[in-house]
DNA sequence: GAAAATTAGGAATTCGTTTTCCGGCAGACC
DNA sequence: GGTCTGCCGGAAAACGAATTCCTAATTTTC
């Protein structure tokens, strides 16, 4: 009830009212050693009337574990990281465990720093994700680490990823299945991997029906605007857009208006990201592809503990995404 | 030079090879006690040569200090308290401390559960930050604890905000200064201290260019295309209009274009946050403020260094802001 | 009914560092 | 030449929990 009366309550304390040793109590708090039921209970209640909390340092130093982990991300604007460090930070609170927030701002010299530091505090994993889809050098480190978003170079190391091919996919299949006949896909700079992976799975799904090439340009409803002019042109029947970001499908859209061309009804759009403020805020709502960013995080965090238990994984995972349908492309 | 050998590096290892006790080795490497100089650096040697990273264990158990200090945010999406933890990361890691990251989710319970752990963690100090500029409750911890973005309501309590009437104020008198004389505000719900600190500001600073009353209305493009239409009826003379975000300018600035008034030579538009994805990709580009949220983490950060180290602050800072200039009130 | 097996819990050790004493040694002073 | 003072550095005691023995006390077994 009182809270935080002057001197903390260590384990002594909490043996000493339950009248047995600190190891004892000990062992009765973490289900282990050979204790009788009721002695383990009376510990068990001494503890919670006196309000007592483990000192995580002390438990630190006998136990060999600290209970946190490092999160190492390159990402500075976080974007994307953001909501893998919430949902990693979410699964892993439910553990008990605590996340040391790392940002390396892209610079290998504070990485190495970083991991220099999550060693001395003796972190029991790491988990390493960035702004890019492309693959990166692994960390060199005695503990379990787990890569999320992009992948490790080492196939061996446990990654974690978003399966951008399927996600592209469903997209266009939604589009075939209402009925376009005539699909465009514009995207990011052909230097992304991202961009590129989401743009084959684009063609090979729209089979007949894509208006190709792909148009690379860059993440920005500038050029979403800019390769709508492109697309009329080359595709006078065009009636549908599928788009590598939402920033560019948003672009798409309001061009599309400006020459007045309804949307859907003359011609769908599809996003991709599902990044809210643009997603809803353009006219019409974008029907997009959820990265599910949250649960990616979650589950490295998952993989992470599951790891520092002893049951490492091993290879890349990727998770599906879901397609999130919004009046770009079916109209109310 | 090699990486990770197998067993780690103990301050006895460094001791030894120096030809010293722990204690000694201890005390050279951390500046303190009685030592000749050039036993300092003989044992500063041997560190280094061993690779010596003392453990942060059992030095939070002996020092009393964790070197980690936690960060509370009550704002899961992130959008203002991202830049201040980016920030107190920051200026944290380059005085060797870490950051431990609690995302409440806004849940009183949650953010109850954090606090025991962080305490029973040790930390020497947390940094609270939310998503609005609303005053909040003090944590009840006898622990130094700085509010960022949003401020105790305890006075008494180091709070740093942002200077949200400064802020207001220089957009406004960059209108008046490059000749506006009949400035509107259009800004968020009335319930939000922000949109209302910021409409205050803007009116007083206006005088008698301030075509009032505020248009209070939601965070949204929606909101400020609808409130142009408002703003034209009740003011033909309309020449310049400051938002309460930029959000809400992007959404005038489309209204208005549609409406082929030009932008700025007919009507300037000003944004508030200067989040880019808004204030860059609006045509034109906006003159917007700029809330300086990472400088704002990192003097948290910094305060709550110095509360640590014996110097707390006490009562409410406020940072000023900086007024981006774009095309949006100034024609190139 | 004695030996063996099992159970419950205590004492002491461990983790790795910091920190508090305390002792020795050198030079200074009377 | 003996005490006094400063300077170095060592020994040992924290710090707080977990864990490894180990010893009684019970129960089981023959």
């Amino acid at each position: 009830m009182t809270s935080g009366r002057t001197g903390v309550v260590r384990i002594t304390d909490v043996a000493a009212l339950a009248g047995v040793s600190p190891g004892t109590a000990s062992k009765a708090l973490n289900d282990t050693g050979q204790l009788r039921p009721e002695t383990r209970e009376r510990v068990r209640r001494a503890a919670e009337q006196l309000g007592f909390t483990p000192d995580g340092r002390g438990r630190a130093l006998s136990s060999g574990r600290s209970y946190t982990v490092g999160l190492i991300t390159t990402d500075s604007s976080g974007r994307f990281s953001i909501p893998i460090m919430l949902g990693a930070e979410d699964a892993l609170s439910a553990g008990e465990m605590a996340l040391l927030l790392c940002d390396t701002r892209d610079d290998p010299v504070r990485e190495q720093h970083y991991v220099r530091t999550l060693l001395a505090r003796r972190v029991d994993g790491i988990i390493v994700t960035g702004r890019r889809t492309e693959p990166r050098a692994p960390i060199d480190v005695p503990i379990p680490v787990v890569y999320a978003f992009s992948a490790s170079t080492d196939p061996a190391d446990a990654s974690i990823l978003v399966d951008d091919q399927g996600g592209a996919a469903s997209a266009v299949r939604h589009l075939l299945d209402t009925g376009r006949t005539a699909i465009a896909h514009v995207t990011g700079p052909e230097r992304h991997r991202s961009a590129v992976e989401r743009a084959v799975a684009a063609a090979e799904t729209a089979g007949d029906a894509f208006r190709g090439p792909a148009l690379y340009g860059e993440w920005s409803e500038r050029w979403g605007r800019a390769a709508v002019d492109l697309l009329l042109r080359a595709h006078p029947d065009l009636d549908a857009v599928s788009c590598g970001s939402d920033q560019i499908a948003r672009g798409v859209c309001e061009r599309l208006r400006e020459l007045g061309r309804r949307i859907p009804d003359d011609v769908a759009v599809t996003g991709y990201d599902n990044w809210d403020v643009m997603a809803l805020a353009c006219r019409p709502p974008l029907t997009t592809v959820d990265l599910e960013l949250e649960e990616l995080g979650r589950r490295a965090a998952g993989m992470l503990l599951d790891a520092v238990g002893g049951r490492p994984h091993r290879g890349t995972l990727e998770m599906p995404t879901r397609l999130v349908i919004r009046a770009s492309t079916l109209p109310d």
